[in-house]
DNA sequence: CGTATAGTTCAATATTCCCGAACTATGGAA
DNA sequence: TTCCATAGTTCGGGAATATTGAACTATACG
């Protein structure tokens, strides 16, 4: 199992962050991680939406520097890069959770 | 020439709204409508994008909202929606300008 | 060991996007 | 009016993306 590749915040485009936001299922999965900071991906999950599907979307928020995932046993922990992202952003993620309510 | 529509705000949703703004061609149109606020479609035109996907584009932002159009003459002269877009989504429009610089 | 859990990868399908060519419509000149 | 240029839309096909079930990898636990 390699090593899983967390962007430098510097090398995402805006264009980038905002398609990476712009998913009701991604919204939704940033959403939960913000109410608790670190989830499994089932837990992620939003109702029906299988679990590849899931898997592709944190890929998506990953490779947009907005989630890291650590591997912890047999799942992998999923949490917010709220300070890079909005050194990066600033104001942007708080703009859009703000707006999602 | 039939009429053409521009949504009420209230049925945009913030994902369809950050879809919009997620892309670098739209980005450009929309900076441009700041610096100038009534564009017709050639000058919103970024370099050599062909103008049918400048149509597209301008599409897009007005199923989100963003772009008004009014025709005029053999033109047709857009506007951003800044206040309807704002109360809409508060904040989310200058956040992205000013990390669009 | 065998089974359950957590998640990825692959491949096929479905959807969306891009852009050239053809078209519509208006304005101005001859 | 007729002709031409300008401004932009629409259509269609190919390219690029997204979705998802099935098969797979890896870890934990009894």
């Amino acid at each position: 199992m390699d090593r899983l590749v967390h962007p430098d915040l510097k090398d995402v485009s805006l264009a980038a962050a905002l398609h990476a936001l712009a998913d009701p299922v991604r919204l939704e999965i940033v959403s939960r991680l913000v109410a608790c900071p670190c989830l499994n991906a089932s837990t992620a999950c939003t109702d029906g939406t299988p679990k590849s599907t899931i898997s592709n979307h944190l890929n998506v928020l990953r490779a947009a520097g907005l989630v890291e995932t650590r591997i912890e046993g047999r799942e992998r922990i999923n949490r917010l890069r709220c300070v890079d992202f909005d050194a990066r952003f600033p104001g942007l993620l708080a703009t859009v959770l703000a707006n999602k309510a």
